[in-house]
DNA sequence: CGTCTCCAGGTTTTT
DNA sequence: CCTGGAGACG
């Protein structure tokens, strides 16, 4: 059978037009659970049956995760190859523009991306060449200031023009080291549209027909960007109730901008739910009601009430956790259900730590995303920073990452007389070092000893020149990693705990074996170390433990991460004023901050399918004190009579904390192998 | 001049 | 736990 014959049994009537109406400006308002994901795909798939060309569809989205799901249902759909189809982030699909042609603006094509932390190494500097007093510098804040300057969400005034010598110096380091941070990705493409509009032609002859998945979630340049290449065939799908990006410059107002900048837009809103019960939808109204200045709509469900929103008040972060513990363990026995049909949605990263202990405590198997992720690991990006230096000499921030990494005598002294060298003839640090090799000894601002230090280094960046062309990166990677002795420097590093020296080798050992299987992968016909420094950097957290490592397990986040998920059962753990509502975006956001934190705890209620489960702490550890809290007023917003109150239960003995400790700090951070 | 040791602090959400 | 900085030591 094949895809078509019975699209309008298997669509509901708005969900048959969004997925034929394939010319015009196309507006979907999809509601939480009216499956969206579904019209998407199904669209596409559509639009090929028709005989529309891969090469001329453009889907954008912000994840990675989201970006493959869509790519393996099309795929599963229409039983094709996709092979000139582009499914891509936002971000992802910016690299690809500014790989083909970024020399048209000044960097050369093998430029790095720098993350927050690059960002961050960088300002500190920049700051330390202008002269910067240390404690002047919150790099973070500044991270942030530069970020907003660069996308236009601020301007210099009063308040910040201090800083505007630093933004200059830093956006000149980026040009020298030849690297582009994350705003440059979607800020420079647009650049090269607007300055070379042959550029743009060639894109807009190219793509017909494009499609923005999560548009609530676009930010004033992905709209812009957009809007640069679309022509009049152009469907977003979005949901004004489920914006919780706009501290990253997301603005659902493109919502309204779209309707203006395109003449004609089809709008089509889909309402019915087929996720949630009636109970939980009625709750998720209730709430997402309080907030003014939303398009109105009427989610409905045929799914039946379903069980009360329970609520349950513990004493404390370790009560709560248990709560969760025991109720899972309950549920499963009771219901039959298994673990991966739990999902326990968070704040903050930070609560994960007494959910873990518990879980671990009761056996209970969980996979968490977000915290740290494998990619922030020191010892990845040691390993990383190597490549990066190889397919981009003078990328510094990731040469001074590992120049003396392990040691190799280039201490301060060496790394300041290499700076100077290098500010004075304006050139890269790699430039500087080989200035320096070449100089006569007379005239060389360093000791014969330490030049040869420097030598020995470059040797290394130089003899791994072969991972840039030919196959097998990844054994190419692993004898580097020999090569330059990485084990011992571990072992000298951890002097006390040569398990955690082995543990971090094993983190390499891991990432050397996800590149194989990247780069054995017949999907990936690119497979230059160019091609696998592209892919990770835009990696999300998310993005890595997917498939079957996870089958099978409870699913613990933020609910920023469980946006387009669902599960039967959903807790939200820490429903308290402060923290949900978050205090800090309340205190520099106001009345737009509240919305924002609204429209979060609607995400999560709207997770639920079968039952949810909510619980506030009467008091939660927070840094060193013990602080009271009270239920968030979003509790409140809740129609009473679709809520169920426990009994608070007794407290679990504090003798069983110290072995629970032990045996979360075993479990701490284990790997997690990314899968490329 | 480089390395080792001791101490402080840990940022809401993340492409 | 884990990282980065300051200051002492070899």
């Amino acid at each position: 059978m094949s895809f078509g014959e019975n699209l309008k049994s298997e669509l509901n009537p708005e969900q048959y037009k969004a997925v034929t109406t394939t010319d015009g400006a196309i507006l979907i308002i999809a509601g939480a659970g009216s499956g969206k994901t579904r019209v998407i795909t199904y669209r596409i798939a559509h639009m090929l049956e028709k005989g529309i060309p891969q090469s001329q569809i453009l889907a954008l989205t912000f994840t990675n995760k989201a970006a493959k799901e869509m790519s393996d249902r099309i795929k599963e759909l229409t039983g094709r190859k996709l092979q000139n189809l582009t499914v891509s982030t936002f971000h992802a699909f910016g690299v690809r523009i500014l790989r083909q042609d970024i020399d048209k603006l000044g960097w050369r094509p093998n430029f790095s991306i720098y993350d927050e932390t690059d960002r961050s190494a960088l300002i500190k500097e920049t700051g330390r060449e202008l002269r910067f007093t240390p404690d002047a510098l919150d790099v973070y804040a500044i991270g942030n200031l530069f970020s907003d300057i660069k996308t236009g969400r601020r301007n210099w005034n009063g308040d910040n023009d201090a800083y505007r010598e630093l933004y200059e110096g830093y956006q000149e380091g980026l040009k020298l080291y030849n690297a582009v941070d994350f705003d440059d990705l979607i800020v420079l493409p647009i650049r090269l549209f607007k300055e070379h509009p042959e550029v743009l032609q060639s894109y807009k002859d190219r793509y017909k027909y494009i499609m923005v998945d999560e548009f609530q979630d676009t930010s004033h340049q992905q709209y812009e960007m957009m809007h640069l290449l679309a022509d009049k065939n152009v469907a977003v799908v979005g949901d004004d109730d489920q914006s919780i990006y706009s501290w990253r410059g997301a603005d659902y107002q493109n919502i309204v901008n779209f309707e203006k900048d395109f003449p004609n837009v089809t709008e089509i809103r889909l309402e019915q739910n087929y996720r949630s019960t009636e109970t939980i939808l009625a709750a998720a109204n209730g709430v997402i009601s309080h907030n003014t200045n939303r398009k109105d709509k009427s989610l409905w469900s045929g799914n039946g009430n379903g069980r009360p929103i329970e609520i349950y008040m513990p004493e404390n972060e370790a009560a709560e956790a248990d709560f969760i513990a025991e109720s899972i363990l309950g549920i499963c026995a009771e219901e039959k259900r298994k673990y991966d049909e739990f999902g326990v949605l968070m704040r903050a990263n930070t609560q994960s730590r007494a959910i873990e202990e518990s879980f671990l405590e009761n056996n209970i198997p969980y996979t968490i995303s977000g915290g740290m992720s494998f990619f922030e690991r020191k010892e990845i990006k040691d390993v990383i920073s190597y490549l990066r230096v190889i397919a981009n000499h003078d990328d510094d921030i990731n040469l001074l990452r590992i120049i003396n990494t392990p040691r190799r005598g280039i201490g301060r002294s060496t790394i300041e007389a290499l700076n100077k060298v290098a500010a004075d003839l304006s050139v890269s640090l790699w430039e500087a070092m080989q200035a320096i090799i070449s100089a006569p000894e007379e005239q060389c601002p360093v000791t014969e000893a330490t030049k040869a230090n420097i030598e020995a280094f470059t040797a290394i960046i130089e003899n791994n020149k072969n991972m840039l062309s030919g196959k097998g990166l990844s054994k190419k990677v692993h004898a580097l990693v020999d090569e330059i002795n990485y084990f011992d420097y571990l072992i000298a590093e951890y002097p006390k705990s040569e398990k955690a020296a082995r543990f971090k080798y094993m983190n390499i050992e891991s990432l050397i074996k996800s590149m194989e299987m990247w780069e054995n992968n017949p999907e990936h016909e690119d497979t230059s170390l160019y091609a696998y420094l592209n892919r990770i950097t835009l990696l999300s957290r998310d993005d890595l433990d997917d498939g079957e490592e996870d089958k099978g397990k409870v699913n613990v986040m933020t609910v920023h991460a469980s946006k387009g998920l669902e599960f039967p059962v959903v807790f939200i753990a820490g429903a308290e004023e402060g923290l949900m509502p978050h205090m800090r975006a309340l205190q520099d956001g106001g009345d737009v901050a509240v919305e924002e934190e609204r429209r979060l705890f609607y995400v999560a209620v709207t997770r639920a399918q079968n039952r949810l489960i909510i619980s506030s702490c009467l008091h939660r550890r927070r840094q060193q004190a013990t602080v009271e809290c009270e239920p968030s007023r979003f509790l409140d917003e809740i129609p009473e009579n679709l809520v169920k109150y426990h009994e608070p239960s007794k407290e679990l003995g504090a003798e069983d904390a110290h072995e629970m400790l032990q045996n979360m700090l075993k479990n701490f951070s284990r790997p997690r192998v990314p899968k490329l």
